[in-house]
DNA sequence: TAAATTAGTTGACAAAGTCCATTAAATATC
DNA sequence: GATATTTAATGGACTTTGTCAACTAATTTA
């Protein structure tokens, strides 16, 4: 079933960066953020100052996961928050000097894993995949 | 960073089909086998009847994860193993006739999935991203 | 034949995911 | 304008996955 392979292929596809950055782990991952939360900071640097909302529903996992990662980020000085001034509800998250820094670590060492995966095909059809995701997922995980 | 972006791609649709499966697995997920036992049956559709290494390693988990896994769909009687005759260390995986039909449910549930995830491009460009994920994982998780 | 690999299992633990209840602020409704 | 509903975020309790190291048994390699 056209799909179903499809849904194989992705999670073989996200199993591989995993493992290969687990094993290289230790000379990136200084801070020990580990998966969880490499992947927040590296959306936090794509989104820019989301809400804990905006950001949970970005990575699709539980908010009840997201406050935890982010207090974890936050006690490592990785990550700050501010009450958002037009709704005291919603606090806005963004990146300190130091999670900056964390990034362009992390994006160093995921860049040279994917790449390696990515290797079998050509650089345009690499835009191509990325193109397609993007426009894929473009909807903001509505239902 | 080109290839960071493609990461959080990865990872944003394959945790969008978990989440979808997940609030409605009530429905289809009759056998109780979860994401990590679906996984594994739909890959074994796809395989045949590989040996619990190689099914580990296509899957990219932990070999102590893909022993457990297995026992319990063995447990619920829709896999079973042989050792190999030619090789008594190795033990093949099969589906049984039961784990066929569960899989027939699974790839509906998954299929319908992934086909409102992949909405928003064409069928003509969802082909065209199977085949460059196809390519790229093709060469099976060398190093 | 002895040493080194390889397939698979087990145990103990860490990380991630799930689900439900709760608080506080903001909207909606009457 | 007070009351009922949503909505953002937190916390607790629990299950599932993931990790990593130790171990057995069969198989190669030397």
């Amino acid at each position: 079933m056209q799909d179903t392979e499809l849904a194989l292929l992705i999670d073989r596809f996200m199993r591989r960066i995993h493992f290969s950055l687990q094993s290289k782990a230790h000379s990136f991952d200084t801070s020990n953020v580990g998966p969880g939360g490499g992947i927040v900071l590296l959306t936090l640097a794509e989104m820019g100052r989301p809400s804990l909302h905006e950001l949970t529903t970005r990575v699709a996992r539980d908010k009840s996961q997201m406050t935890r990662t982010i207090r974890s980020l936050e006690t490592k000085g990785l990550v700050e928050r501010t009450t958002s001034p037009s709704d005291a509800r919603v606090s806005l998250v963004f990146l300190t000097d130091a999670g900056e820094q964390v990034v362009r670590e992390l994006q160093e060492a995921v860049a040279e894993t994917v790449g390696e995966i990515l290797a079998p095909i050509s650089n345009a059809d690499q835009d191509v995949l990325k193109d397609l995701l993007e426009r894929a997922l473009s909807d903001d995980g509505l239902s």
